[in-house]
DNA sequence: AATGAATGAGTCTTCATTCAT
DNA sequence: CATGAATGAAGACTCATTCAT
């Protein structure tokens, strides 16, 4: 009985907790992490103040909770990416299509990686970061991987510029109009393309 | 008489503006924007508030004239590096390196450009991302340039791929440590060489 | 049977409850009452807020309590220290010892009575004040027991210096670093000597 | 021109200062530290929250800085006791018997000191401390004073329960109905006899 | 022109207490 | 009897901006 209790309470915080990411994570995509206010969070996932800091520590924290959630299915997305090919520039221009598509396709999410874990302290820009510098840091595995003498500049530099590009192709595409954003798919395809061609390839 | 007054003061007053731009230049880098109170500013530059409030309208304007100010600085180097050749490829390559060097120069103008100008209130964002944007367009217009057939691809996308590699280079470079930092040169030639093969050069 | 069952759990019932009063008396001498909350009381007991609430009212009331509970064994010691002389002035310089020698060596108890109850709301006030006055009342009867002539001043007035004295005193010793105190005993022979000396003997 | 105006301006400043440290003496010594709110201190004060924290660090700053000027003020006291009389034990006896006055005189400042100032964080109890500590050394420092034989228990025991004596008396006055208070200087006197005899005179 | 004291709306956060399970 | 999730009122404090001097 008692356990049957509990698992339905589990349900329901996480449920709750839930809600709270919901609410924030729209709002804090359509107005940026200042000026959403923990009272909005609340309203927006009808809940009540005490029970948001029952589970968040504090505005901060469950912003960095979004970001690792975000950061987690983003490397979901990559390691299929990964899994659908063989050959390592198969999978890198895979990679690189699936995230393109997987950002544009999720736009708060996406905002809120590239346009709002900016320039705030501590903890958050350096979760946001982490998240590209793992990136970076595969595709400079990659490289590595390539049989010798086909990629010859230094990979960390070219990482760093591969990942890069795709983020301000997602950027650039979320900054059009509705009606002016030609197809994700061919632009993925052509931010793979750019990158490839980057390496050598 | 009084003209040579005026232009005292003329020079006094521009003396002043300069002294809170530097101060800002300085605490938004450090510190980001919100983190920086308009108090702050005004001890730094050694003023008071009354004046802060003659010379910029609000803390939003003091931001965007700081962002001004360096799109203006960019455009000049910009300017410069196009100048010092005379074919359109090695014009974007001397771009792309001039960019890279000038802002691991300014690493405080690089800051406040690059990260601090994300997710802030309307007027902001537009200036920065039009900074950007006249930085992509300008690679787009060379690569219209360049002879029919060298490049086919979507133009606008590789610009703004090209521009995301330039600036997440920045980025990383900014982000290691002194000691770790390897010579500005040599990562802008390798950025330019990324990009100019990306676009299939 | 049954009135096994209800005394065991009567015996539970008094057992949670010392738990939580022994957690508070921690606590509140540690930390005093404000920044004492009502959930650390309950993580210190290891029980659950709803069977705080089951045992005591609310926070004041737990304070109230415990203030009660060291009132009575306060007044135990003070009885000893009477019954054990029969002259009116061996038994007030018994009961200043008694007082000063319990009070150093229930360190939690005593700054709860003499630190942390004052400049609390309504009740608690009352509680502890009537604790004291309760003492000064003591000495008062004490002094008008006295042979006729011996002491000719207002004893009210006398009686709350006599417990200023020997509350200040616990204060004094308290308050010194635990390798300078000196050895409880003499203090207090020392403060029932000034005592007896301010009634005039 | 310019002096005359900062004159003014800090004369100004001044009587604001005043104006937040006397409605805060009032709501302290009637509410407590705790039940009082800036906001009241402020509605009270007539004056805005802004300049509340321009003139105080914070709610705490506030109570320091009265407590600080309290102990000024009964410094001031004792010591124009200490100069109405030439010979030690008459110097002892005036410092009880102005001490006892000037808090029944003022009792919003004696409950401040003797009540509120208890239990609380830090900074606080080391100011309050520090003003009871600072008389109950006074008091030794006489006792050693006196001719040789004199006094020949421990000092700083004595001076405490001194201290003790007079506090609690003024504890007790303040503590009966306006009705029932014996006339002060009566009172004064014989808690000054208590000490005087206590120390053996 | 310049100063800096004053304003007060707006935020985050805490915690005593309740009540559904 | 017990649990602990949920509530929400309340309070401290910040800071962009104004304006009297």
């Amino acid at each position: 009985m008692v356990y049957r209790t509990t698992s339905r309470m589990e349900q329901r915080k996480a449920a709750r907790r839930r809600r709270f990411l919901d609410a924030a994570t729209q709002l804090f995509a359509e107005r940026g992490y200042q000026q959403t206010t923990v009272p909005m969070v609340v309203a927006e996932s009808g809940s009540s103040t005490g029970a948001f800091y029952f589970y968040f520590a504090n505005k901060e924290d469950l912003f960095v909770q979004l970001l690792l959630e975000i950061g987690e299915r983003l490397a979901e997305q990559l390691n299929q990416a990964v899994e659908s090919e063989v050959e390592t520039l198969a999978q890198m221009r895979a990679t690189v299509e699936r995230l393109f598509l997987f950002l544009v396709s999720n736009p708060a999410e996406a905002r809120i990686l590239v346009l709002e874990a900016t320039s705030l302290s501590g903890r958050i820009v350096t979760t946001q970061v982490e998240i590209l510098e793992s990136h970076a840091r595969s595709v400079e595995q990659a490289l590595k991987t390539l049989p010798e003498g086909t990629y010859r500049a230094n990979p960390t530099v070219a990482a760093h510029c591969w990942v890069g590009a795709v983020y301000q192709a997602v950027r650039y595409w979320l900054g059009l109009p509705d009606d002016k954003r030609p197809a994700p798919a061919v632009v993925a395809s052509e931010v793979a393309s750019f990158n490839l061609r980057g390496i050598g390839q």
